[in-house]
RNA sequence: GCGCCGCUAGCUCAAUUGGCAGAGCAUCCGGCUCUUAACCGGCAGGUUCGGGGUUCAAGUCCCUGGCGGCGCACCA
């Protein structure tokens, strides 16, 4: 994203001069430049890999032929009359040796070329659809001629002729001209068995767009749920809202922020961890129904299922309670699976599960109890006694942890990851849930769900806390507990609890972890797969001091 | 963060017990007017992830660092 490197933009053929093109400026060709080594020296992305250099410095004494020729590179504007898909979907089935005698334009990336002396086969690649074009010479006008000799794979091309289907039945676009789009200066991966090494593919995810159709299946998947969710949402009158991701203190969530500074303020910042007191206080200003779906942060491990970054979408609505949150959660988790894969029976893993609504709703205390076999478990138990059921299961107990903790900690530990279809699983303890309303009955546990699928929690909801008092107390607990060395306690929000004191209607809230959702749906068990450039380990940098290889020279093209 | 595995040509992969670093595709040169992993002939392409060690000899064994994958831990 470097938009100032281009100072003379589609600069167009001087007529009668040389033509001059912008990567000379960095060569060392002036005279004086003592620069006696190689074409390889003068490429900063090249380590020294002299057949990847050879490649590019080929391509590059293309672009320079073709200038000298008069023919722009990198023009500015072209127009096809129909995308590739279009065209498709208008002649599904010719009869082989058609000449339609209609004319179209159209564009795409070269995927393939197949020279067969004086015929020449293109195959165009554009939105993950092929084409291709049928290019006899005497058909090319002068011109075209010329340019087809020096056309490659990787290069953005335009096509003007007429539609036909060759002998074999293949649609194909007969071009009486072809139009160089943008000239590319590296080599596409092997065509046939693509780009499978993972560390290419996430670091250079274009890449792995050009060749590896699953990509883009997946990540056209995630748009889908996307849109089907605020589709589903705005039809029930929710507002989508931005909050801010810059927190002076971070809350909505039990986690380790990522810490920054802003200059003029001279203040730390926290990228946020959750958007939800933000938009708690947005209904206790009277936006009754609102939502947001964006990026949250948090400074923990990574695995397959956590990405720094990752997608949330958080919703309030006042006057609700968890069963509507409930009834909200089962037609967006439906709805998305609708536009995902056009029924709400999906597969992960191999096995089948069922999206359609209504989930299944059970008490965490239940499944406890099922599991350890213990129909008299309960809160109000001896934590000592609790402490014994744990150990006899193998799970893993901190002195500090009381009835709540030690329960939720069996059934992490023991039923979450048997639940494959989706499962409400119901009223989690006050002690582990600092923002959400004690239960209307059961003083213990608060109106609080987690929506479990294929194992893993996909949503988190409750009834709000909206009591100010009770929410000054719980922060304080967390507040303590911070000061006892718990990194992913909460501190007091003041900002928050000033709201609540202007008074937050009754609320119902509601987390969903996008990111998991489309794996889910997609199908894929990494959750880079879902996300298009996943956080991963800054590259190495250059060796300082190595001449001609440094940031110099890329640095200069930048302009003022 | 810990454990296991991986890293060889632009891409995908070989390389016997430690014994001359190879293939296919792509590139480059030549041929070819219905191909679609086109075909035929030829040339070239290597810091075997970096550094160190053992050895007559290291892609291979040892140490160390880098990056990635998987598992565990933590979370969504």
């Amino acid at each position: 994203m470097r938009s100032a490197a281009e100072p003379a933009p589609a600069a167009p053929p001087s007529p009668g001069g040389p033509p001059v093109h912008p990567d000379d400026n960095d060569r060392s060709d002036a005279p004086g430049a003592a620069q006696t080594s190689d074409e390889a020296g003068t490429d900063p992305a090249a380590g020294g890999s002299s057949k990847l250099d050879e490649i590019i410095a080929t391509r590059r004494a293309k672009v320079a032929e073709l200038r000298a020729a008069g023919v722009e590179p990198y023009p500015v504007r072209f127009a096809p009359t129909s995308t590739l898909a279009e065209l498709r979907a208008r002649y599904p089935d010719l009869d082989p040796q058609t000449d339609t005698g209609d004319a179209a334009t159209v564009a795409g990336r070269i995927v393939s070329i197949r020279r067969l002396g004086k015929l020449t086969f293109v195959v165009l690649r554009e939105d993950g659809v092929d084409l291709q074009l049928f290019c006899p010479r005497a058909a090319l006008d002068e011109a075209s001629r010329a340019l087809i000799g020096l056309l490659d794979v990787g290069d953005w091309l335009g096509a003007d002729g007429e539609v036909v289907a060759t002998k074999t039945g293949e649609l194909s676009v007969k071009p009486a001209t072809l139009t160089l789009l943008s000239k590319g200066l590296r080599p596409l991966p092997d065509k046939w068995h693509g780009l499978s090494d993972t560390e290419a593919r996430f670091r250079q995810r274009e890449l792995d767009l050009v060749v590896n159709a699953d990509a883009r299946r997946v990540f056209e998947l995630r748009s889908r749920v996307l849109k089907a969710l605020r589709v589903e949402l705005d039809e029930r009158g929710y507002v989508e809202v931005e909050t801010p991701m810059l927190h002076p203190i971070p809350g909505g969530a039990t986690a380790r922020p990522f810490v920054t500074h802003h200059n003029a303020l001279d203040a730390d910042l926290y990228l946020r961890i959750a958007p939800e007191l933000y938009l708690k206080r947005l209904i206790a200003g009277g936006m009754r129904r609102v939502y947001e779906i964006n990026r949250s942060f948090r400074n923990e491990g990574m695995s397959t299922r956590h990405n720094p970054e990752f997608t949330m979408l958080e919703s309030y609505e006042a006057y609700a309670d968890y069963h509507d949150v409930m009834e909200l959660t089962e037609a967006l988790v439906s709805r998305a699976a609708e536009a995902a894969l056009g029924t709400t029976s999906a597969t992960s893993q191999g096995r089948e599960v069922s999206l359609a609504a209504p989930y299944r709703r059970v008490t965490l205390l239940e499944l406890v109890r099922e599991a350890t076999d213990r129909p008299d478990l309960d809160y109000a138990m001896e934590p000592a006694a609790l402490r014994e059921i744990c150990h006899d299961h193998d799970v893993h107990v901190e002195d500090a942890w009381g009835a709540g903790k030690l329960v939720l900690e069996l059934y992490e530990a023991l039923v979450e990851h048997t639940l494959w279809e989706p499962t409400f699983v119901l009223d989690y303890p006050v002690e582990v849930s600092p923002l959400a309303r004690r239960h209307r009955s059961e003083p213990e546990v608060t109106e609080r769900f987690e929506l479990i699928m294929v194992g893993r929690e996909h949503a988190n909801a409750f009834t709000e806390l909206i009591d100010p008092a009770d929410q000054r107390e719980r922060f304080e607990a967390q507040a303590r507990a911070k000061a006892a060395g718990d990194e992913e306690a909460m501190v007091v929000d003041e900002a928050y609890l000033r709201a609540m004191e202007l008074g937050l209607p009754p609320t119902g809230g509601l987390g969903i972890g996008v990111d998991r959702l489309v794996m889910l749906l997609a199908d894929v068990a990494n959750i880079r797969d879902v996300i298009l450039f996943p956080t991963l380990r800054p590259e190495r940098a250059q060796e300082p001091g190595d001449p001609g290889t440094g940031p110099g020279t890329a640095e200069g093209q930048t302009g003022p």
